[in-house]
DNA sequence: TGCCAGGTGCTGG
DNA sequence: CCAGCACATGGC
């Protein structure tokens, strides 16, 4: 993979390791929009991005290119994750059949926090629509044309009336008491990035509608945590590939990470996102 | 149409 | 501690 920086732009050619459509279409980010056949927006907090592909190349324009840089997590050798992940598995090639160029982006956390409080017992499309009126609602109008994710502030006037309107269901009300929560001392940004894995996702269960599973993608995907395995309906009906044991969510994470280690995080969206598109078919 | 979706909270044993 | 159930909503 070749990463070249022009301005406001990066381009990206020789793409082993980077395919935008399954970046974005993996289920781990909610967040972006579709504006042709060969483009998409992406919106993290304020900050947007358009991003442009081809099989040649892909280009991110953005205003704060830095931002993306991190965010499209260009940082990180994928093809030494990859494998890591062989190597401690060899048999899980067949996995990267339909997305070997997914990427685990760098979101913010408090957008991923009441994103996946809404993800529980949810669909993705319906996920998205949900977020997307949310932004409307209370956000920013950017110059890009779409409204940034907005931040607790601006927020902090919601109430479950609003979301309810919104169509949030009976999670309404764990929304409207998390982003209460966030605003507090326990939840600052610097006393959660002091914590280790189990001590932040202990805390982060201190928050309605997060348990054990919601909290591993909060930990995954906006704490950059590798070290978790989130359990869903579908990694659930992925263990009939493993084992024919009967298992608990639970017991089913730590197979995993017994195996994946340190790079639980990764194998994890890989299977996710075999699942999700071989499992439809 | 009824089942399912990146599950969680609550209750009773 | 764990099994079982209710839950808002809409995609398919």
């Amino acid at each position: 993979m070749k990463i070249e920086r022009q301005g406001n732009k990066i381009i990206i050619t020789h793409q082993h390791d980077f395919d935008i459509e399954q970046i974005l279409e993996c289920g781990q980010v909610f967040s972006h929009y579709k504006t042709s056949a060969t483009s998409y927006v992406v919106i993290s907090h304020e900050k947007c991005a358009t991003i442009t592909y081809s099989p040649e190349k892909t280009v991110i324009e953005s205003d704060d290119i830095d931002f993306f840089y991190t965010y499209f997590d260009l940082d990180s050798d994928y093809e030494k994750i990859k494998s890591e992940i062989l190597n401690r598995q060899k048999d899980f090639s067949k996995f990267f059949v339909l997305g070997d160029s997914i990427r685990i982006l760098r979101q913010e956390p408090v957008q991923i926090i009441l994103s996946f409080i809404f993800s529980a017992n949810n669909n993705i499309k319906r996920i998205r629509n949900f977020l997307t009126k949310v932004s409307q609602k209370f956000g920013t109008l950017l110059p890009c044309g779409f409204y940034s994710f907005p931040s607790l502030s601006q927020l902090s006037s919601a109430t479950v009336k609003d979301f309810s309107e919104l169509k949030a269901g009976y999670r309404s009300s764990y929304l409207v008491d998390t982003i209460r929560r966030l605003q507090t001392p326990e939840f600052s940004a610097k006393s959660l990035s002091a914590l280790g894995t189990e001590e932040l996702k202990k805390r982060l269960m201190t928050l309605q509608g997060v348990g054990p599973k919601v909290a591993d993608c909060i930990l995954l995907f906006g704490f950059a945590r590798f070290d978790v395995f989130p359990v869903d309906t579908w990694i659930r009906k992925s263990f009939a590939l493993f084992s024919e044991e009967k298992r608990t969510d639970s017991q089913i994470a730590e197979y995993f990470k017994n195996i994946f280690g340190e790079f639980s995080g990764y194998a994890q969206q890989y299977l996710y996102n075999f699942m999700l598109y071989g499992g439809k078919g």
